[in-house]
DNA sequence: ACGCTACGACCGAACGTTCGGTAGGGCGAA
DNA sequence: TTCGCCCTACCGAACGTTCGGTCGTAGCGT
C-alpha cells in the first residue's frame, strides 16, 4: 500500500476513535512509522486531510445511493433502498462513517471546505426529502411530519456504526430488513417491499480497516 | 447564579458544540468573564469537570427513569416509558445529552472516573435489557435479536438531541408518541399502549441552556 | 465604631509540554 | 544529476496547570 493511503487509513482510525481534535499529527505519524514532518510530504494540512476523507466519503455515499435508486420509481421501493443502503454502509464502514457524521464541526466555520461538505451532505439528504415527499403526495405514505420522520429514520440507520459487529448474532441482511420494516411502518406505507440489496454497489473506502473492531492489538477500541 | 454553576453551564455549551478536546480552559474562562487561573478556583481539573457533568447527568437519567417505571409491571408499558422518557430527555436537554452520549472517549482509559461513568451507563441500559427480556419471556414481544432492537431503538431516541427544536412543526408529545409506536411495532407488541409522560418527573439539569438553540448571539450553533 | 484577622474569589505571570507547521539536508533509485 | 521521500531540528503559539499575591467582605473582640 502506498504511503498516502496508509496515512489515510491511520487517520480514519484515529479520528474515529479519539476524535479529530484529540488526534495530533505526531499520533498519526507514529501510527505509520514516520515523523511528524514526514506526514507533511503527503498532506497539505491536518484539516485538509480531514476534508479529503469527508469529501470522498460523501461522494461515495451519493454515487452508491444513486446507483441503487436507479430504475426504482416507487416511493416505497426507494425508501427501502435508502434505509437499507445507509444502514449497510454504516455497518460495513464504521470508522469512515463516524468521521463523516461526527466531525463536521471540526472544519473551520466559513471555510470553503466546510461549505463544500455541508453541500454534499444536503445533496444526499435531498434523496430522502424527495422520496418522502413523493410518497406522501402519491398517497403511498401517511406522514404527519416529514422532517421528523426523515431525521429519526436516518438517526436509526447511522447509529448502526456505533454498535454493529460483523460476527454478532444478527446478520447484516437481517438488520437491514428489520430497519426497512420499521421505516415502512413508520410512514404507514400501503405497499410492502422485499428488498434485495446488491452489496457490490456500495462504496468502497480503501482506507477503511476491514478487521473486527473488537479485536484491537493496541488495546484501544470503541467504547461499545 | 453562583460561579460554579455558571462555569458548568458554559462548559456544557462549549463541550456540546465544539467537543471536549477542542475546548480550552481559556475558552471556558472567556465565556464566564474570568481568567484561566480563576477557573481553577472552582474546578480541580478540566477532566474532573467533564466527569462531574457526566456523573450528575447519568444519575439524573437513572433516577428519573426509575421514578417513571415505578408501578408499571407490564413490559409494553415499561418499554413505552423507556422510549418516551429517553426521547424527551434528549429533546429537552440537547447539550447535556450530547456530552453524555459523545464524550465518554474523552475520559482517560483506566481512570476511575471513566469506569464509574461506564458503570452508570450500563446500569441505565439494564432497564432496557430486562424490559425487552421480560417482554420476550412473557410472550408480549417477539424479538429476533434483543441487542439489535435495544441499540436501534436507543439510537433513535438519543438522536433526538441532534435535530429537535422546541418550536419545530412537531410537538414533543407527538414525537414521543410516534417513537413509542415505532418501538412497539418493532418488537411486535401484542399490547397497545397509550402513554402519558409526566414531564415534571424528568431530570432537571440546572446548567442546561433553556434557549432556542437556533438563535445564537455569538453565531456559533450546532450544524443542523 | 474601630482595627484586626480570616477567607473566598480571583488575577497576572509563569511553568513545562505539546501543538501544527516549516526549513533544509541526506539518501536511494532512475 | 535529478527527484521523490523522509529525516533532524526547530519555530511560534497554545495547551493545562500552578503559584504568589491582591482584592472585598464577613466576623469579632474591644
Amino acid at each position: 500500500m502506498d504511503a498516502g493511503m496508509k496515512i489515510k487509513a491511520a487517520a480514519i482510525d484515529l479520528f474515529a476513535r479519539d476524535g479529530y481534535a484529540a488526534t495530533s499529527i505526531r499520533d498519526l505519524a507514529r501510527a505509520v512509522n514516520m515523523t511528524n514532518a514526514g506526514i507533511y510530504h503527503h498532506v497539505t494540512s491536518k484539516e485538509a486531510l480531514l476534508a479529503d476523507l469527508m469529501r470522498v466519503g460523501q461522494l461515495g455515499l451519493i454515487d452508491a445511493t444513486d446507483r441503487l435508486l436507479a430504475h426504482r420509481p416507487a416511493p416505497a421501493d426507494r425508501l427501502a433502498v435508502l434505509i437499507g443502503s445507509l444502514t449497510a454502509i454504516h455497518a460495513l464502514n464504521p470508522m469512515t462513517t463516524r468521521v463523516m457524521d461526527g466531525e463536521l464541526r471540526s472544519l473551520t466555520p466559513g471555510s470553503s471546505a466546510r461549505d463544500e461538505i455541508i453541500a454534499l451532505r444536503d445533496r444526499y439528504e435531498d434523496r430522502w426529502r424527495t422520496t418522502l415527499a413523493e410518497g406522501a403526495d402519491q398517497g403511498d405514505f401517511r406522514i404527519p411530519d416529514q422532517r421528523l420522520t426523515r431525521l429519526a429514520l436516518m438517526a436509526m440507520c447511522t447509529g448502526t456504526s456505533e454498535w454493529y459487529r460483523p460476527d454478532g448474532d444478527a446478520s447484516l441482511e437481517r438488520v437491514c430488513a428489520e430497519f426497512v420494516a420499521i421505516g415502512l411502518a413508520s410512514v404507514r406505507s400501503r405497499v410492502q417491499v422485499s428488498m434485495r440489496l446488491d452489496l457490490s454497489l456500495l462504496p468502497d473506502y480503501p482506507w477503511e480497516p476491514h478487521v473486527d473492531p473488537r479485536v484491537d492489538p493496541a488495546g484501544r477500541h470503541p467504547i461499545r
